[in-house]
DNA sequence: CGTGTGATTGACGCCTGTCAACGTCTGTGG
DNA sequence: CCACAGACGTTGACAGGCGTCAATCACACG
Protein backbone atom coordinates (compact mmCIF):
# COMPACT_ATOMS: atom_id res chain seq x y z
CA UNK A 1 0.00 0.00 0.00
CA UNK A 2 2.60 2.22 0.97
CA UNK A 3 5.39 3.07 -1.65
CA UNK A 4 8.75 5.36 -1.40
CA UNK A 5 8.60 8.59 -3.38
CA UNK A 6 10.66 8.83 -6.48
CA UNK A 7 11.69 12.64 -4.98
CA UNK A 8 12.63 13.31 -1.29
CA UNK A 9 11.90 16.47 -0.84
CA UNK A 10 14.28 18.89 1.05
CA UNK A 11 13.70 20.27 4.45
CA UNK A 12 15.03 23.35 2.82
CA UNK A 13 12.26 23.85 0.39
CA UNK A 14 9.50 23.45 3.23
CA UNK A 15 11.34 26.01 5.47
CA UNK A 16 11.50 28.17 2.54
CA UNK A 17 7.99 28.74 1.55
CA UNK A 18 5.91 28.36 4.73
CA UNK A 19 5.29 29.69 8.02
CA UNK A 20 6.88 26.22 8.99
CA UNK A 21 8.02 25.34 12.36
CA UNK A 22 11.12 24.41 11.41
CA UNK A 23 12.12 28.12 9.87
CA UNK A 24 13.98 28.64 13.86
CA UNK A 25 15.96 25.90 13.53
CA UNK A 26 20.00 26.65 12.85
CA UNK A 27 21.07 25.61 8.90
CA UNK A 28 23.14 23.04 11.36
CA UNK A 29 20.38 21.34 12.89
CA UNK A 30 17.95 21.78 9.61
CA UNK A 31 21.08 19.25 7.92
CA UNK A 32 20.62 17.07 10.48
CA UNK A 33 16.68 17.01 10.07
CA UNK A 34 16.54 16.28 6.66
CA UNK A 35 19.13 13.46 7.52
CA UNK A 36 17.13 11.89 10.01
CA UNK A 37 13.76 12.14 8.42
CA UNK A 38 12.49 9.71 6.37
CA UNK A 39 9.97 10.20 3.55
CA UNK A 40 6.98 8.01 1.85
CA UNK A 41 4.05 8.45 -0.05
CA UNK A 42 0.60 7.99 0.58
CA UNK A 43 -2.25 6.90 -1.41
CA UNK A 44 -5.77 8.02 -0.51
CA UNK A 45 -7.07 5.78 2.32
CA UNK A 46 -3.97 4.93 3.61
CA UNK A 47 -3.66 5.24 7.25
CA UNK A 48 -0.60 7.14 8.74
CA UNK A 49 -1.10 6.36 12.45
CA UNK A 50 -3.87 4.81 15.00
CA UNK A 51 -5.77 5.86 17.90
CA UNK A 52 -4.39 4.23 20.44
CA UNK A 53 -0.80 3.28 19.37
CA UNK A 54 2.34 4.27 20.31
CA UNK A 55 3.66 8.10 19.05
CA UNK A 56 7.06 7.14 17.84
CA UNK A 57 7.09 10.18 15.79
CA UNK A 58 5.54 13.33 14.11
CA UNK A 59 4.82 13.75 10.50
CA UNK A 60 5.32 16.77 8.28
CA UNK A 61 2.92 17.31 5.26
CA UNK A 62 4.85 18.15 2.25
CA UNK A 63 1.91 17.38 -0.40
CA UNK A 64 -1.46 16.26 -0.21
CA UNK A 65 -4.01 16.01 2.96
CA UNK A 66 -4.81 14.16 6.19
CA UNK A 67 -7.80 13.97 8.02
CA UNK A 68 -7.31 13.64 11.65
CA UNK A 69 -10.42 11.62 13.59
CA UNK A 70 -11.30 10.47 17.00
CA UNK A 71 -13.42 7.35 16.43
CA UNK A 72 -16.45 7.87 19.35
CA UNK A 73 -19.14 5.52 20.25
CA UNK A 74 -20.46 3.04 18.04
CA UNK A 75 -17.60 3.70 15.63
CA UNK A 76 -19.13 7.40 14.99
CA UNK A 77 -15.81 9.60 13.79
CA UNK A 78 -15.57 13.15 14.66
CA UNK A 79 -12.75 14.78 12.49
CA UNK A 80 -10.70 17.26 14.59
CA UNK A 81 -8.36 18.58 11.33
CA UNK A 82 -7.77 18.44 7.82
CA UNK A 83 -4.64 18.81 7.96
CA UNK A 84 -2.62 20.08 4.97
CA UNK A 85 0.59 20.85 2.94
CA UNK A 86 2.95 22.30 5.58
CA UNK A 87 0.81 21.50 8.57
CA UNK A 88 2.62 18.58 11.19
CA UNK A 89 0.56 16.14 12.36
CA UNK A 90 1.05 13.94 15.51
CA UNK A 91 3.42 15.98 17.47
CA UNK A 92 0.68 16.63 20.46
CA UNK A 93 0.90 13.29 21.09
CA UNK A 94 4.96 13.20 20.79
CA UNK A 95 5.35 15.85 23.09
CA UNK A 96 2.63 15.00 25.67
CA UNK A 97 4.36 11.31 25.39
CA UNK A 98 1.02 9.99 25.41
CA UNK A 99 -0.23 7.63 22.86
CA UNK A 100 -1.88 8.60 19.21
CA UNK A 101 -5.63 10.42 20.24
CA UNK A 102 -6.37 10.12 16.61
CA UNK A 103 -6.49 8.14 13.94
CA UNK A 104 -5.14 10.22 10.86
CA UNK A 105 -5.99 8.99 7.67
CA UNK A 106 -5.07 10.23 3.87
CA UNK A 107 -7.62 11.85 1.98
CA UNK A 108 -6.23 13.39 -0.92
CA UNK A 109 -2.93 11.32 -2.25
CA UNK A 110 0.02 12.88 -0.10
CA UNK A 111 3.97 12.96 1.03
CA UNK A 112 5.11 13.07 4.66
CA UNK A 113 7.81 13.52 6.28
CA UNK A 114 8.57 11.12 9.37
CA UNK A 115 10.46 12.88 12.63
CA UNK A 116 11.25 10.41 14.81
CA UNK A 117 10.10 11.16 18.57
CA UNK A 118 13.90 11.87 19.61
CA UNK A 119 14.68 13.99 17.18
CA UNK A 120 11.81 16.34 18.21
CA UNK A 121 12.75 15.95 21.74
CA UNK A 122 16.19 16.84 21.09
CA UNK A 123 15.33 19.98 18.52
CA UNK A 124 12.82 21.22 21.92
CA UNK A 125 15.42 20.88 24.00
CA UNK A 126 18.30 22.84 22.03
CA UNK A 127 16.74 25.51 20.20
CA UNK A 128 14.78 28.17 22.21
CA UNK A 129 13.22 29.73 19.57
CA UNK A 130 11.82 26.47 18.14
CA UNK A 131 9.88 25.11 21.09
CA UNK A 132 8.70 28.90 21.98
CA UNK A 133 7.26 28.75 18.42
CA UNK A 134 5.61 25.04 19.51
CA UNK A 135 4.29 26.70 22.21
CA UNK A 136 2.46 29.71 20.49
CA UNK A 137 1.07 27.16 17.94
CA UNK A 138 -0.39 24.60 20.34
CA UNK A 139 -1.90 27.45 22.30
CA UNK A 140 -3.53 28.83 19.17
CA UNK A 141 -4.98 25.36 18.44
CA UNK A 142 -5.85 24.92 21.96
CA UNK A 143 -7.85 27.98 21.96
CA UNK A 144 -9.32 27.48 18.40
CA UNK A 145 -10.34 23.53 20.51
CA UNK A 146 -12.40 25.82 22.89
CA UNK A 147 -13.66 27.20 20.40
CA UNK A 148 -15.40 24.47 19.07
CA UNK A 149 -16.26 23.05 21.96
CA UNK A 150 -18.63 25.96 22.19
CA UNK A 151 -20.17 25.91 19.01
CA UNK A 152 -20.58 22.69 18.72
CA UNK A 153 -22.34 22.91 22.72
CA UNK A 154 -24.97 25.52 21.46
CA UNK A 155 -25.31 25.77 17.53
CA UNK A 156 -27.37 24.28 15.65
CA UNK A 157 -26.58 21.95 13.07
CA UNK A 158 -27.66 24.41 10.65
CA UNK A 159 -24.99 27.22 12.13
CA UNK A 160 -22.41 25.16 12.29
CA UNK A 161 -22.46 23.58 8.80
CA UNK A 162 -22.30 27.34 7.41
CA UNK A 163 -19.70 27.55 9.88
CA UNK A 164 -17.49 24.46 8.32
CA UNK A 165 -18.76 25.50 4.37
CA UNK A 166 -16.62 28.62 5.56
CA UNK A 167 -13.79 26.99 7.02
CA UNK A 168 -13.12 24.84 4.48
CA UNK A 169 -13.20 27.86 1.79
CA UNK A 170 -10.41 29.63 3.91
CA UNK A 171 -8.27 27.22 4.42
CA UNK A 172 -8.56 25.08 1.38
CA UNK A 173 -9.78 27.92 -1.03
CA UNK A 174 -11.88 27.49 -4.34
CA UNK A 175 -10.35 26.04 -8.04
CA UNK A 176 -10.78 27.94 -10.86
CA UNK A 177 -14.87 27.22 -11.25
CA UNK A 178 -15.37 29.03 -7.38
CA UNK A 179 -15.81 25.52 -6.37
CA UNK A 180 -14.31 24.57 -3.12
CA UNK A 181 -10.97 23.30 -3.56
CA UNK A 182 -11.34 20.06 -1.08
CA UNK A 183 -14.09 17.24 -1.71
CA UNK A 184 -15.43 15.65 1.04
CA UNK A 185 -18.12 12.49 1.22
CA UNK A 186 -21.65 13.68 3.23
CA UNK A 187 -20.23 11.52 5.89
CA UNK A 188 -17.14 13.41 6.13
CA UNK A 189 -18.67 16.60 6.10
CA UNK A 190 -21.24 15.06 8.76
CA UNK A 191 -18.39 13.75 11.11
CA UNK A 192 -16.95 17.38 10.84
CA UNK A 193 -19.75 19.12 11.69
CA UNK A 194 -20.96 16.39 14.23
CA UNK A 195 -24.28 15.16 13.44
CA UNK A 196 -26.22 12.52 11.04
CA UNK A 197 -25.16 12.01 7.21
CA UNK A 198 -28.77 13.07 6.27
CA UNK A 199 -28.55 15.90 8.56
CA UNK A 200 -25.82 17.08 6.53
CA UNK A 201 -27.90 16.41 3.27
CA UNK A 202 -31.23 17.51 4.00
CA UNK A 203 -29.56 20.94 5.54
CA UNK A 204 -27.36 21.13 2.29
CA UNK A 205 -30.44 20.77 -0.29
CA UNK A 206 -31.68 23.62 1.80
CA UNK A 207 -28.81 25.85 1.36
CA UNK A 208 -28.91 25.37 -2.35
CA UNK A 209 -32.78 26.12 -2.08
CA UNK A 210 -31.99 29.49 -0.54
CA UNK A 211 -29.20 30.22 -3.37
CA UNK A 212 -26.55 29.96 -0.56
CA UNK A 213 -24.06 27.38 -2.61
CA UNK A 214 -24.23 25.33 -5.69
CA UNK A 215 -23.85 21.56 -5.61
CA UNK A 216 -22.23 19.50 -7.88
CA UNK A 217 -21.56 15.91 -6.93
CA UNK A 218 -19.49 16.38 -3.83
CA UNK A 219 -18.28 19.95 -4.99
CA UNK A 220 -19.49 22.64 -3.68
CA UNK A 221 -19.45 26.87 -4.34
CA UNK A 222 -20.43 29.43 -1.88
CA UNK A 223 -22.28 31.67 -3.04
CA UNK A 224 -23.86 33.88 -0.74
CA UNK A 225 -20.96 34.26 2.09
CA UNK A 226 -22.58 37.20 3.76
CA UNK A 227 -25.77 35.12 4.54
CA UNK A 228 -23.76 31.87 5.80
CA UNK A 229 -21.33 34.09 7.69
CA UNK A 230 -24.58 35.63 9.39
CA UNK A 231 -25.80 31.91 9.78
CA UNK A 232 -22.72 30.54 11.49
CA UNK A 233 -23.07 33.82 13.81
CA UNK A 234 -19.24 34.37 12.83
CA UNK A 235 -17.52 37.22 14.54
CA UNK B 1 -15.29 44.29 45.66
CA UNK B 2 -11.27 43.35 45.76
CA UNK B 3 -8.93 43.70 48.78
CA UNK B 4 -5.66 42.89 49.41
CA UNK B 5 -5.50 39.57 51.22
CA UNK B 6 -3.68 39.55 54.80
CA UNK B 7 -1.10 36.82 53.48
CA UNK B 8 1.06 36.95 50.75
CA UNK B 9 1.97 33.01 49.96
CA UNK B 10 5.13 32.73 49.38
CA UNK B 11 6.29 30.83 45.71
CA UNK B 12 8.16 28.20 47.81
CA UNK B 13 4.80 27.37 49.54
CA UNK B 14 3.27 26.43 45.94
CA UNK B 15 6.07 24.72 44.29
CA UNK B 16 7.05 22.81 46.96
CA UNK B 17 3.55 20.92 47.76
CA UNK B 18 1.86 20.54 44.27
CA UNK B 19 3.10 19.60 40.75
CA UNK B 20 3.56 23.01 39.86
CA UNK B 21 4.95 23.93 36.57
CA UNK B 22 7.38 26.60 38.79
CA UNK B 23 9.00 23.63 39.96
CA UNK B 24 11.57 24.09 37.52
CA UNK B 25 12.39 27.48 38.10
CA UNK B 26 16.20 27.85 39.65
CA UNK B 27 16.29 29.04 43.39
CA UNK B 28 16.93 32.55 41.98
CA UNK B 29 14.29 32.70 39.59
CA UNK B 30 11.75 31.38 42.08
CA UNK B 31 12.87 34.10 44.21
CA UNK B 32 12.23 36.76 41.00
CA UNK B 33 9.53 35.43 40.72
CA UNK B 34 8.11 35.80 44.04
CA UNK B 35 9.33 39.70 43.76
CA UNK B 36 7.48 40.04 40.80
CA UNK B 37 3.99 38.44 41.09
CA UNK B 38 1.26 39.99 42.91
CA UNK B 39 -1.45 38.70 45.59
CA UNK B 40 -5.27 39.50 45.62
CA UNK B 41 -7.94 37.66 47.84
CA UNK B 42 -11.58 37.90 45.31
CA UNK B 43 -14.54 37.21 46.37
CA UNK B 44 -17.49 34.56 44.94
CA UNK B 45 -18.62 35.93 41.44
CA UNK B 46 -15.69 38.43 41.04
CA UNK B 47 -14.35 38.45 37.72
CA UNK B 48 -10.76 37.84 36.96
CA UNK B 49 -10.30 38.76 33.88
CA UNK B 50 -12.87 38.57 30.62
CA UNK B 51 -12.88 37.40 27.75
CA UNK B 52 -11.95 39.85 24.50
CA UNK B 53 -9.95 41.69 27.21
CA UNK B 54 -6.04 41.72 26.33
CA UNK B 55 -4.36 39.35 28.40
CA UNK B 56 -1.89 41.18 30.39
CA UNK B 57 -0.70 38.22 32.62
CA UNK B 58 -1.78 35.36 33.94
CA UNK B 59 -2.92 33.86 37.51
CA UNK B 60 -1.85 31.29 39.69
CA UNK B 61 -4.46 29.67 42.17
CA UNK B 62 -3.26 29.83 46.06
CA UNK B 63 -6.50 29.04 46.79
CA UNK B 64 -9.94 28.72 45.89
CA UNK B 65 -11.92 28.05 43.14
CA UNK B 66 -12.06 29.77 39.44
CA UNK B 67 -14.83 29.05 36.77
CA UNK B 68 -13.32 29.98 33.08
CA UNK B 69 -16.19 30.20 30.33
CA UNK B 70 -16.97 31.21 27.21
CA UNK B 71 -19.94 33.37 26.21
CA UNK B 72 -21.79 32.23 22.88
CA UNK B 73 -25.38 33.41 21.47
CA UNK B 74 -27.39 34.94 23.64
CA UNK B 75 -25.13 35.12 26.46
CA UNK B 76 -25.39 31.47 26.65
CA UNK B 77 -21.94 29.91 28.31
CA UNK B 78 -19.73 27.68 28.57
CA UNK B 79 -17.79 26.27 31.20
CA UNK B 80 -14.03 25.22 30.14
CA UNK B 81 -12.63 24.11 33.52
CA UNK B 82 -12.62 25.04 36.97
CA UNK B 83 -9.58 25.36 38.17
CA UNK B 84 -8.62 24.64 41.28
CA UNK B 85 -5.47 25.41 43.94
CA UNK B 86 -2.16 25.18 42.02
CA UNK B 87 -3.87 25.41 38.29
CA UNK B 88 -2.49 28.38 36.71
CA UNK B 89 -5.20 30.36 34.25
CA UNK B 90 -4.82 32.52 31.72
CA UNK B 91 -1.78 31.54 30.17
CA UNK B 92 -2.50 30.13 27.21
CA UNK B 93 -3.26 33.97 25.65
CA UNK B 94 -0.26 35.11 27.32
CA UNK B 95 1.81 32.76 25.18
CA UNK B 96 -0.58 32.78 22.41
CA UNK B 97 -0.49 36.85 22.48
CA UNK B 98 -4.19 36.90 21.84
CA UNK B 99 -6.70 38.48 23.87
CA UNK B 100 -8.75 36.63 26.78
CA UNK B 101 -10.91 33.66 25.08
CA UNK B 102 -12.58 32.97 28.14
CA UNK B 103 -13.68 34.60 31.52
CA UNK B 104 -12.66 34.06 34.33
CA UNK B 105 -15.35 34.18 37.47
CA UNK B 106 -14.38 33.10 40.82
CA UNK B 107 -16.56 30.12 42.54
CA UNK B 108 -15.20 30.11 45.89
CA UNK B 109 -13.28 32.62 47.23
CA UNK B 110 -9.63 32.86 45.90
CA UNK B 111 -6.48 33.61 46.36
CA UNK B 112 -4.67 34.56 42.95
CA UNK B 113 -1.06 35.55 42.35
CA UNK B 114 -0.51 38.03 38.77
CA UNK B 115 2.32 36.76 37.41
CA UNK B 116 2.78 39.94 34.38
CA UNK B 117 3.38 38.35 30.35
CA UNK B 118 6.66 39.38 30.38
CA UNK B 119 8.01 37.44 33.77
CA UNK B 120 6.55 34.39 31.66
CA UNK B 121 7.76 35.38 28.48
CA UNK B 122 11.07 35.83 30.25
CA UNK B 123 10.91 32.59 31.66
CA UNK B 124 9.56 30.77 29.04
CA UNK B 125 12.46 32.60 27.55
CA UNK B 126 15.14 31.18 30.39
CA UNK B 127 14.43 27.77 31.05
CA UNK B 128 14.22 25.44 29.16
CA UNK B 129 12.91 22.86 31.50
CA UNK B 130 10.01 25.36 32.40
CA UNK B 131 9.12 26.03 28.90
CA UNK B 132 9.19 22.09 28.22
CA UNK B 133 7.01 21.39 31.10
CA UNK B 134 4.51 24.40 29.72
CA UNK B 135 4.69 22.85 26.84
CA UNK B 136 3.59 19.53 27.80
CA UNK B 137 0.80 20.61 30.12
CA UNK B 138 -0.74 22.62 27.00
CA UNK B 139 -0.28 19.14 25.11
CA UNK B 140 -2.31 17.33 27.29
CA UNK B 141 -5.14 20.00 27.55
CA UNK B 142 -5.27 20.01 23.89
CA UNK B 143 -5.79 16.43 23.81
CA UNK B 144 -8.08 16.76 26.53
CA UNK B 145 -9.99 19.06 24.40
CA UNK B 146 -10.23 16.85 21.59
CA UNK B 147 -12.44 14.21 23.81
CA UNK B 148 -14.47 17.25 25.29
CA UNK B 149 -14.85 17.91 21.50
CA UNK B 150 -16.08 14.42 20.30
CA UNK B 151 -17.84 14.00 23.43
CA UNK B 152 -20.22 17.03 22.88
CA UNK B 153 -20.70 15.71 19.52
CA UNK B 154 -21.60 12.14 19.85
CA UNK B 155 -22.97 11.90 23.50
CA UNK B 156 -26.36 12.03 24.56
CA UNK B 157 -27.04 14.63 27.72
CA UNK B 158 -27.52 11.63 30.03
CA UNK B 159 -24.19 10.64 29.22
CA UNK B 160 -22.28 13.60 29.49
CA UNK B 161 -23.69 14.08 32.53
CA UNK B 162 -23.05 11.13 34.50
CA UNK B 163 -19.10 12.15 32.44
CA UNK B 164 -19.43 15.30 34.48
CA UNK B 165 -20.32 13.89 37.72
CA UNK B 166 -17.31 10.96 37.66
CA UNK B 167 -14.71 14.24 36.73
CA UNK B 168 -16.08 16.33 39.02
CA UNK B 169 -15.83 13.68 42.02
CA UNK B 170 -12.31 12.85 40.52
CA UNK B 171 -10.94 16.96 40.54
CA UNK B 172 -12.54 17.58 43.74
CA UNK B 173 -13.25 14.77 45.57
CA UNK B 174 -15.90 13.95 48.25
CA UNK B 175 -16.40 15.64 51.87
CA UNK B 176 -16.67 13.73 55.12
CA UNK B 177 -19.96 12.14 53.83
CA UNK B 178 -19.42 11.66 50.50
CA UNK B 179 -21.02 14.50 48.74
CA UNK B 180 -18.79 15.80 45.78
CA UNK B 181 -16.31 18.83 47.61
CA UNK B 182 -17.71 21.20 44.50
CA UNK B 183 -21.54 22.35 44.71
CA UNK B 184 -22.51 24.11 41.49
CA UNK B 185 -25.86 25.69 40.80
CA UNK B 186 -28.13 23.64 37.88
CA UNK B 187 -27.08 26.06 35.57
CA UNK B 188 -23.23 25.74 36.16
CA UNK B 189 -23.61 22.41 35.70
CA UNK B 190 -25.55 22.81 32.62
CA UNK B 191 -23.03 25.21 31.03
CA UNK B 192 -20.32 22.69 31.80
CA UNK B 193 -22.50 19.71 30.18
CA UNK B 194 -23.71 21.75 27.21
CA UNK B 195 -27.46 21.91 27.71
CA UNK B 196 -30.19 23.70 29.42
CA UNK B 197 -30.87 24.02 32.83
CA UNK B 198 -34.07 21.70 32.56
CA UNK B 199 -32.39 18.85 30.80
CA UNK B 200 -29.77 18.68 33.41
CA UNK B 201 -32.74 18.96 36.62
CA UNK B 202 -34.61 16.07 35.11
CA UNK B 203 -31.45 14.20 34.36
CA UNK B 204 -30.50 14.56 37.69
CA UNK B 205 -34.27 13.34 39.39
CA UNK B 206 -33.73 10.08 37.27
CA UNK B 207 -30.36 9.00 37.98
CA UNK B 208 -31.68 9.84 41.52
CA UNK B 209 -34.68 7.19 40.93
CA UNK B 210 -32.26 5.08 39.63
CA UNK B 211 -30.44 5.33 43.28
CA UNK B 212 -27.12 6.08 41.04
CA UNK B 213 -26.86 8.98 42.92
CA UNK B 214 -28.09 11.46 46.09
CA UNK B 215 -29.14 15.27 46.00
CA UNK B 216 -29.29 17.42 49.02
CA UNK B 217 -29.93 20.95 47.71
CA UNK B 218 -26.55 21.76 45.53
CA UNK B 219 -24.44 18.98 47.00
CA UNK B 220 -24.48 15.10 45.11
CA UNK B 221 -23.59 11.77 46.14
CA UNK B 222 -22.16 9.64 43.78
CA UNK B 223 -23.74 6.03 45.00
CA UNK B 224 -23.39 3.98 41.84
CA UNK B 225 -19.87 4.52 40.47
CA UNK B 226 -19.72 1.85 38.48
CA UNK B 227 -23.28 2.41 36.69
CA UNK B 228 -22.04 5.99 36.05
CA UNK B 229 -19.23 4.82 34.25
CA UNK B 230 -21.21 2.67 32.28
CA UNK B 231 -23.67 5.33 31.61
CA UNK B 232 -20.68 7.48 30.34
CA UNK B 233 -18.70 4.73 28.30
CA UNK B 234 -15.55 6.20 30.39
CA UNK B 235 -12.49 4.28 28.88
C1' DC C 1 -42.71 40.46 54.62
C1' DG C 2 -41.63 41.57 49.91
C1' DT C 3 -38.04 40.51 46.58
C1' DG C 4 -35.01 37.85 43.95
C1' DT C 5 -32.52 33.89 42.67
C1' DG C 6 -32.48 29.25 41.88
C1' DA C 7 -34.99 24.64 41.48
C1' DT C 8 -38.82 22.02 39.66
C1' DT C 9 -42.37 20.55 36.87
C1' DG C 10 -45.45 20.31 32.93
C1' DA C 11 -46.68 21.29 28.23
C1' DC C 12 -45.35 21.72 23.72
C1' DG C 13 -43.00 21.24 19.55
C1' DC C 14 -38.99 21.49 16.74
C1' DC C 15 -34.60 19.63 15.71
C1' DT C 16 -32.20 15.66 14.78
C1' DG C 17 -31.02 10.90 14.75
C1' DT C 18 -32.49 6.48 13.06
C1' DC C 19 -34.37 3.23 9.90
C1' DA C 20 -35.62 1.85 5.53
C1' DA C 21 -36.10 2.16 0.71
C1' DC C 22 -34.47 3.63 -3.48
C1' DG C 23 -31.64 6.09 -6.92
C1' DT C 24 -26.92 7.03 -8.82
C1' DC C 25 -22.45 6.18 -10.08
C1' DT C 26 -18.24 3.52 -10.60
C1' DG C 27 -15.37 -0.24 -11.07
C1' DT C 28 -15.08 -5.24 -11.74
C1' DG C 29 -15.62 -9.49 -13.76
C1' DG C 30 -17.89 -12.57 -16.84
C1' DC D 1 -20.77 -4.92 -23.61
C1' DC D 2 -23.60 -6.04 -19.91
C1' DA D 3 -24.61 -7.51 -15.26
C1' DC D 4 -23.60 -6.95 -10.75
C1' DA D 5 -21.78 -5.48 -6.41
C1' DG D 6 -20.67 -1.90 -3.49
C1' DA D 7 -20.20 2.75 -2.00
C1' DC D 8 -22.42 6.95 -1.78
C1' DG D 9 -26.42 10.18 -2.07
C1' DT D 10 -31.24 11.20 -1.42
C1' DT D 11 -35.76 11.09 0.37
C1' DG D 12 -39.57 9.96 3.45
C1' DA D 13 -41.46 8.43 7.72
C1' DC D 14 -41.16 8.43 12.45
C1' DA D 15 -40.15 9.10 17.17
C1' DG D 16 -37.48 10.48 20.89
C1' DG D 17 -34.36 13.84 22.79
C1' DC D 18 -33.95 18.16 24.10
C1' DG D 19 -34.75 23.17 24.16
C1' DT D 20 -38.09 26.71 25.22
C1' DC D 21 -41.74 28.86 27.68
C1' DA D 22 -44.45 29.47 31.56
C1' DA D 23 -46.08 28.64 36.12
C1' DT D 24 -45.05 27.33 40.69
C1' DC D 25 -42.28 26.29 44.63
C1' DA D 26 -38.29 26.79 47.89
C1' DC D 27 -35.25 29.52 50.21
C1' DA D 28 -32.30 33.32 51.56
C1' DC D 29 -31.80 38.10 52.34
C1' DG D 30 -32.48 42.95 53.14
Amino acid sequence: MIKQKPKIPSCNECVSDMSSLFRHLTNEQLETLNYDKSCQFYHRGDYVFHEGNRATGCYCIYSGVVKLYKTGIEGKKQIIILAKKGDIIGYRSVIAAEPFCTTAQVHEDASLCFIPSDVIHKLIQQNHAFSLAMLKLVCKELGEANNIITDIAQKTVKERLAEALLVLQSSFGNDTDGFLRITLTREELSNIVGTATESVIRQLSDFKSDRLIELCGRKIKLLNIKQLERYANMP
